[in-house]
DNA sequence: TAAGAATTGTGATAAAAGTTACAGTGCAAT
DNA sequence: ATTGCACTGTAACTTTTATCACAATTCTTA
């Protein structure tokens, strides 16, 4: 567990023994869906390896992407849902083979009050998803597809950290629940306008 | 207090004892903005009287509905960015005479650990706001305006309990950023189609 | 290497939403 | 009662987004 204790800094070493003896390790091949909608949550999500994709369905099969789970992040979704057992609902999809800690549901709430770093660890953590989840918001109430399309790829940027999106226009109209052909068009301008290059399944960030 | 515990009838006698000595009650009338985006949080709040509004605002005036908070509810927001002081990323409206109870931040992560009633009510707060954060997002993601009109006119019935809303089309159209022409027509046909009936700043709800 | 599949480009068109413009109506205040 | 203002209705038009259609290109794999 020497992956947990660096990624997730925070923790101290009575938590860290906690979740060595109660936690298991599981790995996802990309592609895998690790969650459904409407799933019954039974474990705490710690992400210690890939990039895992989180999702908003809707009932016609329409997808709608929220945030990344990354190395050291935790998903706050199946901490909320946890707390009551409730069922799930996102959808989360590995994009890249991910390692996760499953901590069992039951010990949250323990953990919470008998480990002040679990405590801080999770508090952070939703603070930062309802910030995150309020700037998608934001994109959507306010903006144009321009403008959101901007931010997504500002985001996938940030994410992968390099300057190329390995990614169809199909993938990405998908992710903002639009059509392919206004994505096609929207990048085709951002390439005439210099910010970045189309390849095949690829693009290429020049700014 | 008797107020506090009618309303939270989670918090046992220790914890309202607390709340009694280091809490602030507050009164505000109809129309203040109670919070301001950017303004530094000193405070949880926990609404005990009237109804308060809670809107993102983007760069240029735009506004965004997102939740009421009600008697017996508290604002997940303030509490998020109580852990570290941070600024408001939403703004509060007070729309009917509204008490608070003020409770400063630092007892916040004091009072998680000491009392198991408030870490449970905390918590189901944080899961229930983010639960209909998601909600919005659905309705701006997936709906087009009529739909996202009706989810509108659904929630403020809820709140309301009672089948009239007064407010004016422009109101709503404020509430959802988008332009009152658009509201009017959208209202018409509901009301073609017999689901409510208009008056002057005022509607009827018939189903 | 040829066939098939996935991806991209783009025009034409349709539908939804936003904008402009203005008239009419009800309400309040003087 | 009259004036003024906020609110509503609606037509005409523009812009944005979605849908349809199809060609061209690149990649895969049989």
């Amino acid at each position: 567990m020497e992956k947990v204790s660096s990624l997730f800094p925070g923790f101290n070493q009575p938590l860290l023994d906690e979740i060595d003896s109660n936690a298991t390790v599981q790995t996802f091949e990309e592609g895998t869906v690790i969650m459904r909608t409407g799933q019954y949550i039974k474990n705490t999500v710690l992400v210690t390896k890939g990039k895992i994709k989180v999702y908003r369905e809707d009932d016609d099969g329409g997808e709608f992407f929220m945030y990344y789970l990354l190395p050291g992040q935790a998903c706050a979704i199946s901490m909320i849902c946890a707390t009551k057992s409730e069922q799930s609902q996102i959808m989360a999809k590995v994009v890249e083979e991910a390692e996760v800690v499953l901590v069992p549901l039951k010990l949250m709430d323990q953990w919470m009050m008998q480990h002040r770093s679990w405590y801080e660890f999770v508090i952070e953590t939703y603070r930062n998803r309802f910030d995150e989840v309020l700037q998608v918001i934001d994109s959507i109430a306010f903006k144009a597809m321009d403008e959101r399309l901007e931010f997504y790829l500002k985001r996938q940027k940030e994410v992968c950290q390099c300057s190329d999106l390995k990614m169809s226009h199909q993938d990405i109209a998908t992710d903002l629940n639009t059509s392919r052909e206004v994505v096609s068009r929207l990048l085709k301008k951002m390439e005439q306008l210099g910010v970045l290059k189309l390849h095949r399944s690829h693009i290429e960030f020049l700014k």
